[in-house]
DNA sequence: TAGAATAGGATAATGATTCTTTTTTAATAA
DNA sequence: TTATTAAAAAAGAATCATTATCCTATTCTA
């Protein structure tokens, strides 16, 4: 986790941006929620924990850095709000997620299921793909508790 | 374009809405400029042409409908606004987008590539699939001028 | 025609995000 | 250490897209 922390501080040093303490608790939440897809205003109530003093603008202009650095990812499921995703280590690969019509929660697949359709889309559309955007809309396990029988959506 | 009116009618009456001279005049709307991406504002000041006593809720209000009931599929491209997106009649799926991040230009693919991915997430991840979004961003054809060779992005 | 219900127009309200102004902090040079 | 300068933050105003509200118009039915 400090290690973490420190990779991106270097990163924010080697185009000469500094990591303050602000912005240090702002990464701090992201890293610590990792799980979740946090909006601009989530992110802002638990910083807030940690450093009451902060604002919310400043929540918005260190995610918009992080954005810029590709330290996160900001995404949208169409509901109104940006959601800030820390971006995995490593991986060149926006992750793909699944988002509950029934209950709302949003999973993450990381692996790449992509790699084929866009090969598919370089080679038959002439099209340079630099990043994609993939989220499935169903019901996820915990809603259709699927066990064994094919009846989804008895009653409620 | 006619028949489709007609069909866009019926699904209308059939859940006891009715084509009011606004709506029809914004499903045209739709029709006409079925290349693009239309945000509510753009669908507005072009109804505006030929009903110009329509209001901006208005076309609020008829898009929300036209999404409700399938006729259009709302999208976010992550610029802020939503875009409205006719859907290929006989589709039951959404068609991907490929937005260009040099000139902005959004190409759309028709055919459905995602067929082999939603059986492994299906059964990889216990998920029902009910829809899903694919946005790749990237270089469209117009813009790397890729005349034959197959020399993509070297360097850069 | 009266009455009820649906739809539309105008505009106020809301909510997310960005901008502006002033203050604070940090880094550097004397 | 202290003055200087620039980056960053705070606070709140401003903006933009979208939604809600309130009232009028239209349509449908009895």
């Amino acid at each position: 986790m400090e290690s973490r922390i420190d990779r991106i501080k270097k990163q924010l040093h080697s185009q000469s941006y500094k990591l303050t303490p602000q912005r240090e608790a702002t990464v701090r939440v992201l890293l610590e929620n990792e799980e979740d897809h946090l909006s601009a205003e989530d992110v802002y109530l638990l910083v807030k924990e940690k450093a009451p003093e902060i604002g919310l603008a400043t929540v918005y202009r260190t995610l918009e850095l992080l954005t810029e650095l590709k330290v996160v990812d900001k995404i949208n499921f169409g509901d109104g709000v940006s959601r800030y995703d820390l971006r995995t280590e490593g991986a060149d690969h926006f992750h793909h997620h699944l988002v509950c019509i029934e209950c709302g929660a949003v999973d993450e697949i990381q692996e790449d299921l992509l790699g084929d359709v866009e090969k598919v889309v370089e080679e038959g559309w002439n099209f340079k793909i630099k990043d994609h955007r993939l989220t499935f809309h169903g019901i996820c396990h915990r809603c259709h508790s699927d066990d064994g029988n094919e009846d989804k959506g008895s009653g409620e």
